[in-house]
DNA sequence: CACTTGACCTGTCCGC
DNA sequence: TGCGGACAGGTCAAGT
């Protein structure tokens, strides 16, 4: 679920409400929430303030005063969503969702302490895919993941020329396969897959050494483009995923090609939306625009 | 090494 | 209405 916006979208949001929170208690009944941590998990949790809330791929790292960081990866369906009464209380918009946390799906829960009104911050997870690491801060930036992580895409350093050399390692896959691969780029998941590649015009199962240079330049600027506006309209709910505050996001109100099988390209409007599979994954495309070459 | 496929889980939707 | 199968936004291990 969550791709690069909506966790940024996430992160944004968990900045506001919880940082400078200390967290008095932490509930979990699933074990493999917390994976790879501490025996004792409480230990550098409870009595913990939140000094940060960052953001490295689609990976979410709280940073702890106790100089642990709880390092979450949402996966498919994970949300991390925030209850605090003297915000969301009866009336507000959002407190449809709010008022049935926890539910089953709730796998950690963790309680702040702040005057009486008792926040919580829910970890949900339908489909059980994400998890919690509790690691030590200093040595995050030694996990696997990130030693072979690539490059943040909106970042000034990613230019088309990083782009395009490290997409070309990948030569021989789908352009669709290189772009999911979080070792070329950080970030892109098969939303922004599906909206970059119309944006530029490209087929997705098209091989990367037969894209001439100008079209992967012109692929550069819409993965830059999509995961911009996306973020500008707080990420896109298919299915699952709220922001800390669990409000969906819009994008796909937005969606060229994104779950649009059966409606007009918006180029050719006599041209529909079609769903196949590339890279083993549901994929998006208009048949007029995006030739297989 | 490059590349593809199956596994991890639960819930939902579609066809019979 | 019930049941089986396919499918769902991510990543890793194991296979070719």
């Amino acid at each position: 679920m969550p791709e690069l916006p909506e966790v940024e979208t996430v992160r944004t949001g968990l900045t506001s409400l919880i940082v400078g929170k200390t967290i008095k208690a932490v509930d979990f009944d699933w074990p493999k929430s917390f994976p790879n941590s501490p025996t004792d998990v409480n230990a550098f949790i409870i009595g913990a303030k939140v000094t940060a809330v960052k953001r490295r791929a689609k990976v979410l790292m709280i940073e702890l005063d106790s100089n642990y960081t709880l390092v979450t990866h949402l996966k498919m369906t994970g949300q991390l969503v925030y209850v605090g009464k003297e915000r969301f209380g009866a009336g507000h918009p959002n407190d449809s969702l709010i008022n049935r946390l926890p539910d089953k799906s709730t796998r950690v829960t963790f309680e702040f302490d702040d005057d009486s009104e008792n926040p919580k911050l829910y970890f949900n997870d339908q489909r059980k895919f994400g998890w919690i690491r509790l690691i030590p801060t200093l040595e995050v930036p030694n996990i696997d993941f990130f030693k072979k992580v690539g490059p943040e895409p909106l970042t000034d350093e990613f230019t088309a020329k990083v782009f395009i050399s490290r997409v070309e390692r990948r030569a021989n896959s789908t352009i669709k396969a290189a772009i999911l691969d979080q070792t070329v780029l950080a970030g892109i998941g098969n939303i922004y897959a599906d909206e970059s590649l119309w944006g530029a015009k490209i087929h997705p199962a098209t091989r990367v050494r037969d894209i001439p240079k100008l079209k992967l330049t012109k692929l550069h600027h819409e993965i830059r483009y999509v995961l911009n506006l996306s973020i500008e309209k707080g990420g896109s709910t298919d299915r699952n995923y709220v922001n800390a505050e669990g409000k969906r996001g819009s994008y796909i109100d937005f969606a060229r090609v994104f779950r649009q099988e059966g409606k007009p390209c918006p180029r050719h409007p006599d041209t529909l939306i079609i769903k196949t599979k590339v890279a083993s994954r549901g994929t998006h495309l208009c048949p007029r625009c995006q030739i297989l070459t």
